[in-house]
DNA sequence: AGAGACTATATACCTAATGAATATAGATTG
DNA sequence: CAATCTATATTCATTAGGTATATAGTCTCT
């Protein structure tokens, strides 16, 4: 079944990176927000700000605009430089959903290999 | 701290991914094996037959070998085609262990995502 | 014995994801 | 107006992974 086989973790289309994309979904699901901005807002999903690449950033909210998962607009007027700024679309969300789904699997696969480490190891 | 900082999912050294090295660590931590072998081994671990690629398999191990994480040997006198058998160094149980403290911060890190989803969309 | 199927390992080629570095440019501050 | 900060974007290189294919010995059946 292929829609089951989507679900694992490791398949072609749900690899078990990308968890940046999750985050910034879940940041944008209920307020709009802008590149530079999210970079703190990430550090509550553990990202530190060394840790984070910024150009990693910017190219991921393109290509989820690309994808439609998102969409943009230029905001005007605020002090400092322009913003572009990020709203989540429906589709962005029926995906975050799925990748809830995913991570949900994939939390499972992790504690499995951690409960048979400490089986093997700590007796 | 560079130390700390190593532990984070998406450090350059700790990426997200390479789930497969850790299994293939944990199945070899107490009995040997070897490429074929090992591939109904890993669906303990949710690796279907489908999702897993042989040659990712193979290539993963040699690639391990290169690191000192286990070693190999031809194993002669066996029915059919010989195997090369793999076992865990002491450097690829030191590896596992600091891969279980990775798993369990990244484990962590999907708790938070997925619990500030339900938080978000179910109410 | 020979054909075909199976077991087992390995490599070549390509794409996708990511990191590092750099470019651009307007805004702010002194 | 020079220096700095905010903000976005792109280029280049590396790595992980997928697809396809190569190689070769073993087993089974006739």
């Amino acid at each position: 079944m292929k829609a089951d086989q989507a679900l694992f973790c490791n398949s072609k289309h749900h690899k078990m990176e990308r968890f940046l994309e999750v985050c910034l979904l879940l940041l944008l699901y209920d307020e709009v927000g802008y590149g530079y901005g999210l970079i703190e807002q990430l550090e509550y999903f553990g990202f530190s700000q060394e840790e984070l690449n910024v150009s990693t950033l910017y190219r991921t909210l393109r290509k989820m605009e690309t994808e439609s998962l998102v969409s943009s607009f230029w905001e005007e007027g605020g002090p400092g430089p322009r913003r572009r700024v990020y709203q989540i679309t429906e589709n962005g969300k029926t995906n975050l959903n799925q990748w809830i789904r995913v991570l949900e699997i994939r939390k499972a696969r992790i504690d499995t290999v951690i409960h048979k480490y400490h089986e093997k190891v700590d007796s």
